[in-house]
DNA sequence: GCCATTAATGCAACTAGTTGCAAAAGCAAC
DNA sequence: GTTGCTTTTGCAACTAGTTGCATTAATGGC
């Protein structure tokens, strides 16, 4: 099922927000895009269009849309978050901290630790977009031929 | 067990790093402080000693210290990055996207999905410091008294 | 203690993101 | 379509954090 544009125009209006074309374009974008946006790459899709659009304006539109529920975004700590629209079933990203490959998976594997933390915390935790950080399986097999270099290993 | 400052100097030193007054003044102080510190407290902290050090040098260090394993940082999304000096047992923080209300909690809650992204991915997750964000327990209350002023809820 | 090597520092210029405010524009009522 | 109210925008100034580069200083060998 796909979301139409006059859906999210009402999703806003809704709680009070206006569909400016800025807002409609961004989530046009974002929502032709298969992959992450950074802040940077959407402000200059909207002007193509829009040529004095400001910056501003995409940021308070992304804070906006995320806090609505419609985009969600992640920091996969290159310098700059990246933006996505918030398609079911959520996934997560597992980057890897020494080759920056990343792994996506679903967020299923989540979802006994969310139970956790509602059971033994009461908190209801936002697991909807995760970067986690560590080594993927190639460089754990590195790193550990690289053992006997290092005279004082951690 | 107490880390001495003797420990942090060799540590740096066999992996062909230099303790530097400034290096050993930021230790010092993230190691006596019972509370995160913000890059900008640190500097501050630094600069009652030594007046002339530089906002990079604290960076650098903090970026150094913590891939060597010796601080840690955690972004509750305030706008700074926190740092504390890592100790054992590895914590984890809830916090309240509502409220700002955080919770500390072990870090054994989260060895069985670590355990899973192991077995299905390969991939060894660092966890730990991790601050995951979500609903406290008063703030899903309050949420769900309002929910019959909301004509449309998510 | 002195020298050579190389890491670390201080500085200035930069990028990503935020904020206050006046002007512009969306929406509802008429 | 006009009016009025409120949200949103564009702009400029700001904060947090990064980077390149010339200078300084920590370390090891003598
Ligand atoms: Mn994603
Ligand atoms: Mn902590
Ligand atoms: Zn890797
Ligand atoms: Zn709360």
């Amino acid at each position: 099922m796909k979301t139409k544009q006059t859906d999210l125009a009402d999703s806003l209006m809704e709680r009070g927000y206006r569909m400016t074309p800025q807002r409609e374009l961004m989530l046009s974008l974002l929502g032709g895009s298969d992959k992450h946006l950074s802040a940077d790459k959407l402000l200059m899709g909207v002007r193509k269009v829009y040529p004095r659009v400001n910056k501003s304006v995409v940021y308070r539109n992304l804070e906006l849309l995320t806090e609505l529920g419609l985009v969600s975004c992640v920091d996969f700590g290159n310098g700059r978050v990246e933006y996505e629209v918030h398609r079911h079933p959520h996934h997560h990203h597992l980057v890897c901290r020494n080759c920056r490959h990343t792994i996506m998976i679903n967020s299923d594997t989540f979802a006994e630790l969310q139970k956790q933390l509602s059971d033994h915390y009461h908190f209801i935790a936002d697991m909807d977009h995760l970067a986690l950080f560590g080594l993927c399986h190639a460089c754990q097999t590195k790193a550990q031929a690289q053992q006997g270099h290092h005279p004082h290993p951690l």
